[in-house]
DNA sequence: CGGGATCCGTAAAGATACTG
DNA sequence: CAGTATCTTTACGGATCCCG
């Protein structure tokens, strides 16, 4: 917030003072899906300087949203408290609206190769996969060396993990399209079936992970949501 | 937004780009409960600047939120357009929470009489009220001679009248109470029963009027939800 | 390597005055 | 009534650096 309050009585006043200020929003989402990390933070907005971060953290600490946690491994923890968690019917409010009514093409002027993949990473279903460790390897030809090339390694029981430089496993799925593509697949614009016809996504490797592709892939919260607008923005 | 977009295809955060800048949110509050003028708004947002104001509505007609339309009288109207009447879901749920997670003395601390009785005067519901002109004067007595009165003109068919000057009508119901009490009743706190065996709230006049006074003064669209936070805000 | 703090240039917001 | 214009204050972005 630039400075003060409204100095309004009002609810969504009093709350906008506290929520409505630059990446404030899209921090708490970040935090309502889960990241208690600083580093993992800043994974999901990285356009966010450490500073601003830092001091919005603080800020959201004195507002009660949210409390630090040192464990014993010397980092730091951030938690919601209640009221960061009963802010996850915002978020969706917030989100809803926007899957609504934004149109996917101006969604997809923002593409950002690390953030799709880091939201893969978190939503990704392992149920329907094999019960071993499955490695699959997304390419986006297009893109610079640095960006190409990522790999999601699923292990039973722990996290899926990404890695933007090889590790080395074997990699049971490729997975080639552009990023565009990736991205509207992630938003739920179109099916992996759909892609696939349109020749925009190739798959090679293991059969069964192919064929399931549109299920461990968990998709955006907001992928399911219709659009509603053809023409409300331009 | 202080500069560019988030540069994150997320729902949450485009529509985070629009709709969390400093006065937005109060600002389409104002929007959503039907103000469509220029100086309406400005008395739902009094310390919002009217270069900013002009600005915000601007952006928000590019956003496909609001028209502006042109009346043969002259003047200039911001109606909703159905993207920006759905925002109601984003207003309730940041109201909600807004009612829910901050204590009520931490509201009370952002007293204002103009913008109570502006907000009275929205949502008193004539109803119960006898069917001819009835006239509510309120006096706040701590307050400054300009604050201290005001007069709430109700005519059967038409909206409701606020009045800071002496309408010059024989007066119905004569309310006199602090600013705080007002408030407080206002947003649910406390009720109208309670704060006259407090001796906080003083009626005097129309019996009818007064025994009735809980159920026409229509009450704040949050005052219904419960507080959920004891020490959650400090 | 996680978790920040500092400094400086730019962009947004506040206050107030004024106008077609 | 419906805004502009101007000037000052504050917040934010970006780079860099620091510390356990």
């Amino acid at each position: 917030m630039t400075q003060g309050s409204y100095h309004q009585f009002c609810p969504v006043a009093m709350a906008a003072e506290v929520l409505c200020t630059r990446w404030t929003m899209v921090l708490l989402r970040e935090l309502v899906v889960g990241s208690t990390r600083f580093n993992d933070l800043r994974r999901g907005v990285p356009r966010m300087s450490p500073a601003l971060l830092s001091k919005r953290l603080k800020e959201l600490e004195r507002a009660g949203i949210l409390t630090r946690i040192v464990p014993g491994d010397g980092g730091t923890e951030y938690h919601l408290t209640p009221a960061g968690r009963d802010l996850h019917a915002v978020i969706d409010a917030v989100g809803l609206w926007g899957q609504r009514w934004f149109e996917a093409d101006v969604s997809l002027k923002n593409l950002d190769p690390s953030l799709l993949m880091w939201d893969m990473r978190r939503w990704l279903d392992p149920t329907p996969l094999p019960d071993r460790r499955c490695v699959i390897q997304f390419l986006y030809p297009e893109l610079s060396p640095a960006q190409r090339l990522w790999w999601l390694v699923v292990q039973p029981g722990e996290e899926v993990d990404l890695c933007s430089v090889d590790p080395g496993f074997d990699v049971d799925l490729y997975v080639s399209c552009d990023l565009r593509t990736m991205t509207a697949i992630w938003m739920g614009v179109i099916t992996v079936r759909a892609a696939r016809e349109m020749q925009s996504l190739t798959l090679t490797g293991d059969r069964q992970l192919s064929r399931d592709m549109q299920t461990w892939l968990g998709l955006s919260p907001f992928a399911a949501e219709k659009k509603r607008a053809r023409e409300a923005l331009g």
